[in-house]
RNA sequence: CGCGGGGUGGAGCAGUCUGGUAGCUCGUCAGGCUCAUAACCUGAAGGUCGCACGUUCAAAUCGUGUCCCCGCAA
């Protein structure tokens, strides 16, 4: 069997490294170009990209991906079946129509709930008890085609959505892994997608991770939750942004404060005013600084109480 | 060479502009108070101020170089 493997990210690389000890038959891999990347801005080549050149395998970096090149070069393949993991781009028709098969693409939610760029994420935002991961066939519209697999993964209160990706990159390679095999050997069967149920989870900006005092304790955690390790929820304490990365929702009432106003602090960390409840900040990571403990933060920064924090 | 901030006892910070005895909050240790304590009181230990060179009578502070950390941006 012939399969191309597209993608970028870590969690696209984990699940290549299940096929290649799999034996699955990846005979190329597709990735982004190298692009200057985090301070200093040098190039990086993407895990995807590593473990493939690892393990010998040929990558194709294309810039265009209707470049007629590059499509004469993945027809050539005669492969059976293209996987698509985190590859960062909507693939084209042109592309997705070339293995005998067809293209299949790992999700991480329970579609058709949280489509698009950061299903993760915004499950842990939104507070939900559990998730899961989709592996789908592949056609235009994102994120839109016909289930072939899925499983749930619950979600812990406290998890964050760095560990949560965590525990989907120990369970959907298996999943794809199973997946392949059965599709290979024409066992498997095609769902439509319930439309009525259609969620959407848009890629993160920097936007999203600002803080609202105005909203509910428990819903500013989640949101400190599903933000990590990036964008991060965060707030400004005198005009300095300021990373919230732990947080619970704290006992003490929060009469007589305004949203955003310093409660209290003590060595459990910071109390914040929210609306009618009060968020008990644990740990932080101020602008320029260093990641703290809220505690270790009020030694040695003035935040009594009144303060705001915006 | 994308822009910017920072490295000061064990922790978090001030002091740097306007060179001249090392400061604050906390922790640690000893003693005291207390039924008791994360509370309070008294005392103590602990720092070649990232590193190197330079300027100077004198450098945490000024200049140059270097290593490390972080924010923005992607």
């Amino acid at each position: 069997m012939k399969i191309v493997f597209f993608g970028s990210d870590d969690f696209a690389a984990c699940h290549l490294e299940a096929l290649l000890s799999a034996k699955e038959g990846i005979i190329c891999c597709v990735c982004p170009v190298d692009k200057a990347v985090g301070r200093g801005m040098r190039k990086a080549s993407s895990p995807v990209k590593e473990i493939a050149v690892k393990n010998g395998i040929d990558v194709l970096q294309p810039l265009d991906l209707m470049d007629r090149g590059f499509l004469e070069k993945l027809e050539a393949f005669e492969a059976d079946l293209f996987i698509v993991i985190a590859y960062g781009k909507i693939l084209p028709k042109e592309v997705l129509t070339i293995p005998r098969i067809f293209s299949i693409n790992v999700h991480a939610s329970l579609l058709p709930k949280y489509r698009g760029a950061a299903p993760i994420n915004w499950a842990v935002i939104n507070g939900e008890e559990s998730t899961g991961i989709t592996i789908i066939k592949i056609n235009e519209k994102m994120d839109a085609g016909e289930i072939v697999s899925s499983c749930i993964v619950p979600i812990s209160r406290g998890d964050t959505s760095y560990q949560l990706r965590e525990k989907m990159k120990s369970i959907g390679p298996q999943l794809l892994k199973g997946t392949v095999q059965a599709i290979l050997a024409g066992k498997y069967k095609l769902t439509s997608q319930d439309e009525s149920k259609v969620s959407f989870a848009p890629k993160l900006t920097k936007e999203n991770g600002k803080i609202d005092w105005n909203n509910q304790a428990e819903a500013i955690c989640n949101k400190v939750r599903g933000l990590l390790p990036w964008p991060s929820a965060y707030t400004f304490y005198r005009g300095k942004m300021l990373k919230i990365l732990r947080a619970d929702v704290s006992a003490f009432m929060a009469q007589g404060h305004k949203p955003g106003e310093v409660v209290s602090t003590d060595k459990k960390g910071v109390n914040i005013a929210a609306k009618g409840s009060v968020v008990l900040i644990k740990e932080v990571h101020l602008q320029d600084g260093k990641q703290i403990s809220a505690f270790d933060f009020t030694l040695g920064h003035e935040l009594n109480p009144g303060e705001r924090l915006e």
